[in-house]
DNA sequence: TGTACATCAGTGAACGCGCGTTCACTGATGTAC
DNA sequence: TGTACATCAGTGAACGCGCGTTCACTGATGTAC
């Protein structure tokens, strides 16, 4: 596509430069992205990025919308993959999410970070958030109906699920998990704990408060 | 103390330097912390501080020491403070540990993150975050022999309930939960699904797998 | 179909800033005799 | 108790680097007639 052209206008550096902007940050962290290095990695004059993203800060909000969208996909596609129980709903999408955050871990950390981002003051950030959440919700709220969960505000059950998964992630994409550990089991284990504690403990259990 | 005094000797410069850096990313972040700023508010020369830290990354792995020492000792105070049920023993660590994390989130995040520190490399700081882990594994490991919990390898019940209060303090702590929701109910169902997840569930519950 | 021209997406050099860190130095302190 | 001297913890100025960003510019493209 490049060869065959004169390389003068680049095509399509806008959206070159957010996947050039994801590789840099899966290799080396936010910090590691400089616009004056991803200019020289696509060919192309320090200045040619400013025509597309004004501010460094917005190539960075275009690079945490594209992570947004990426795992809202994954989690679309995976829950609309066939029928399943409600529970089975839950778990599959709580799995889905923490393998998404260990393959971009970077990316994740953008996302859901303070660090690089206010996303507060952004509102398309935001929205891809919440839809994924939403998203969450709405899993959940099926799983209440379906009668083997508590019947709390589903808002207040999809954080406490949402701690746990994102803490696993998070943990995970750290470094804090012993390599002794099968992270896999670990998955498998924290999505069952979750799913278990979220469930009605009839006459069998005794409530503490 | 340092008003009659010859200003030139500090008196204890290296540990108003930790205390200054630990106020300072409570206030703006890491990125806030500078060598220069610091200095500054101390009233030294930006020469004085690498007397006491060779390189700026060594005052940072003194604050995240510290920070440690500080969850260290908070959770030990907790678990020590009168005899308790097993159960009442993990649920009050986990609630200690994200409200350490709220307190002190800046520090928090230099302690259990990967970006400003490499803490695998460092024998240090890795000792005083396995200690508070390891702290945990005990708890556990009483609350198994207490008999109302799962007898699974306790480091993987360790992980697993580590999971679910670091996200939840993480998600609190990077602003990601809706004003809406009670902080402390979200903290306290947090702990109470875990609790339930971990428990034995007897012949009135179905398990999946 | 050919030409004039506005617009757009690049260039290449430079600016200016804030940062960590270093340097030769100097004032204060502790200790041996 | 007084003095000589090594050592330590400061000073103040500067270096050098990497960064985001800007500037006047130029080549390519699309469109009206």
């Amino acid at each position: 596509m490049r060869d065959n052209k004169s390389k003068y206008h680049h095509g399509d550096l806008r959206a070159a430069l957010i996947g050039e902007a994801v590789d840099m940050i899966a290799d080396g962290g936010v910090e590691s992205l400089t616009m004056r290095d991803i200019s020289g990695r696509l060919g192309v004059s320090r200045a040619a990025p400013y025509r597309h993203f004004p501010k460094k800060s917005d190539l960075l909000v275009a690079v945490a919308a594209s992570g947004f969208e990426g795992l809202r996909d994954r989690m679309q596609a995976m829950d609309a993959a066939a029928p399943r129980s409600s529970v089975e709903r839950v778990r599959r999408l709580g799995e889905e999410y923490v393998r998404f955050a260990i393959e971009n871990p970077a990316q994740y950390r953008l996302m859901y970070g303070k660090e690089a981002l206010s996303r507060q003051d952004l509102p398309v950030l935001r929205e891809a958030a919440n839809a994924i959440f939403d998203h969450l919700v709405l899993v959940i709220r099926a799983h209440q109906k379906s009668g083997g969960i508590k019947r709390q505000d589903p808002r207040m059950m999809a954080f406490v699920a949402w701690s746990s998964v994102h803490g696993l992630a998070s943990l995970i994409i750290e470094g804090q998990i012993l390599t002794e550990i099968d992270v896999d089991e670990l998955i498998r284990q924290t999505t069952r704990t979750l799913l278990d504690g979220m469930r009605v403990h009839r006459t069998c259990s005794t409530r503490k408060s």
